[in-house]
DNA sequence: CGTACTGTTCGATGATTATCGACGTGTTCG
DNA sequence: CGAACACGTCGATAATCATCGAACAGTACG
């Protein structure tokens, strides 16, 4: 059974979700390691991201992400690579993933 | 009794922090409008960010802002006047606070 | 003092969410 | 084919959260 992977389109992005994906820490460290690494497939972008959850967590973080419109996500065999939605989000929220790449991380942490 | 009102330092500021604050469209409203306000009291508030919450409602929003170092209140008579912590937020965090106000609102609502 | 106004605090409640383990599904490779 | 790998989905659980009304506290004003 094929499911379709929900993305939302680039009109249909919304502040309050956006916001709120990101800001969960887990997630938070997940775009910013995302960033870094360029795009990166589920498995080593949650080591990179130095994420000790259960995988089925950070499947469904992936998922929050996804439907909220920060990434996107593509079949490349087995894997799935995920990238930033970067021209969208600028188009929609011009700075705002720039403020929050840029944060130190002093005021990422708790 | 004299309460003390709770207002994060600067450096304590925190990114998922302020984030989850901003993430919910009353909150999101509320800040909006006290942009254009400059200042306000909650009640004014309120009423100019459009919403029909109830009072208690809107002081745990308040609560919520200002724990997270959105906003800043003080006391004046019997009222509580709000202001954004616009320096400290641009300090923390370069750009977020201008991009969550320049979003247009066809990307605010649902 | 008593009334009106402004706003907070206190439960209570229903909704959302973060987390996990178990299981299923598609892919790669021997 | 069969094993190993990469992820998603399901159901459950515990925690967090948005919301409300009722009660409370401080201020202003007659």
């Amino acid at each position: 059974m094929l499911i379709e992977e929900m993305h939302p389109a680039t009109a249909e992005l919304r502040l309050p979700k956006v916001l709120a994906a990101l800001a969960d820490p887990a997630r938070l460290l997940t775009v910013r390691a995302l960033h870094r690494a360029g795009e990166s497939a589920c498995t080593r972008l949650q080591q990179a991201a130095g994420l000790t959850i259960s995988r089925s967590t950070f499947s469904h973080h992936q998922r929050v992400l996804r439907e909220a419109g920060v990434i996107q996500v593509r079949v490349r065999g087995s894997e799935r690579i995920l990238s930033l939605r970067r021209d969208d989000l600028d188009a929609c929220f011009p700075g705002l993933l720039d403020a929050v790449l840029g944060t130190a991380p002093e005021h990422i942490g708790s």
